[in-house]
DNA sequence: GCCAACGTTGGC
DNA sequence: GCCAACGTTGGC
């Protein structure tokens, strides 16, 4: 089991969003960052856990999610218009991938980023690092656990 | 709105 | 292969 931590900027795509989707699953489309994909594309597997983070405005850990399906093309990178459009990407070589993602939980309160700084247990997360920009990061599971703990 | 940090691109 | 310039991310 593999535990991750996604982030998506709400007026893109929000926890809700994901939760209203048919069985609360949807992909993970648009990451175009190669160490995000290698996470996608080699390491998650189906009912990994997933922490939901939104970024932006009020930065923070807002539910859980489980990996629903493992990496596959992205083919947004193949659709002419599309922001994520990418002309190197072919069939037999799609270069980006993407996941599904199920919607879990959402937390009853926010966990901001402000706060999370404050536990000294996650002092050496990976989202914490100073210039951190991953969107897709693995958290450990004891991350994990302390997060859920401090939502409740 | 600003800016620090990072990844990518392209000239050399 | 280096590095300057640029675009983007994302916190503040």
């Amino acid at each position: 089991m593999n535990y991750w931590l996604m982030k998506s900027e709400p007026n893109e795509f929000s926890i809700d969003d994901l939760k209203n989707r048919p069985a609360g699953t949807d992909c993970w489309d648009g990451v175009r960052n190669y160490q995000a994909r290698n996470f996608m594309r080699d390491e998650m597997r189906v009912k990994d856990r997933v922490l939901f983070y939104h970024s932006g405005k009020n930065p923070a850990v807002v539910g859980t999610a489980r990996i629903a399906k493992a990496g596959y093309p992205d083919h947004t990178a193949r659709e002419r218009g599309s922001k994520h459009f990418d002309t190197r990407s072919t069939p037999e070589n799609p270069i980006w991938f993407m996941v599904d993602v199920k919607f879990e939980k959402k937390f009853s309160r926010a966990v901001s980023l402000a706060e999370l700084r404050k536990i000294s247990a996650l002092r050496e997360m990976t989202l914490l690092r100073k210039g951190n920009r991953l969107s897709v990061m693995p958290v450990t599971r004891e991350e994990f656990d302390t997060i859920l703990s401090l939502a409740k």
